[in-house]
DNA sequence: GGTAAGTAGGGTAATTAGGGGG
DNA sequence: CGTGTCCTAATTACCCTACTTA
């Protein structure tokens, strides 16, 4: 069970992707990750999905998408069937 | 059915949001959680509580998925543990 | 009775949330 | 469309000492 279901706070995210703690927000306020929320209003996300992300996870494309192209985002739909981040309608 | 009313210390609520157990006692100080105030003037607080605010607190009982009931994930188990890091928009 | 750990309390700095504009 | 930076306000984290709990 304890598949490492370690917080880790935006600033935390963010240093992981190298980015603002900004944009880790609009991540989570788009629902392109999950986030729990602190009765305060913060945000922690959950180390293991983090890690699934920064491996690529995220995009379940891995094949066709290396070399000479330019994938925006050819079909994120969810036909994978990510199994965790179900949160879409944040607010 | 019992509320599973094991109380936790302030410590214990920290570790699971991932804050330091001052805020948990701001967040009973100012009504956010209930808390059990022991004779000393230290606070508990409800295990069944505290894991409601976890999940996001949408009192979505999430307590039915028990057996193979629901083939979601088919592959990968990216998020691991908790599949249903359904948290509502609470703000 | 005595020791160690945790918690309460106040105060200050750092981080985060939200919106706006580039 | 997505990201980085600006602002203000709120929340959180770490400092201290004293008391309660185990």
């Amino acid at each position: 069970m304890d598949t490492g279901d370690r917080l880790l706070t935006p600033g935390e995210v963010a240093a992981l992707f190298r980015v603002d703690p900004k944009t880790v927000t609009r991540w989570a306020a788009a629902g392109r990750i999950g986030s729990i929320r602190t009765p305060g209003g913060h945000r922690r996300f959950r180390e293991s999905e983090v890690r699934a992300l920064l491996e690529g996870e995220g995009m379940l494309d891995e094949v066709g998408e290396v070399a000479g192209d330019r994938p925006r985002n050819a079909g994120p739909a969810a036909t994978g069937g990510p199994p965790g981040p179900a949160n879409a309608g944040l607010y």
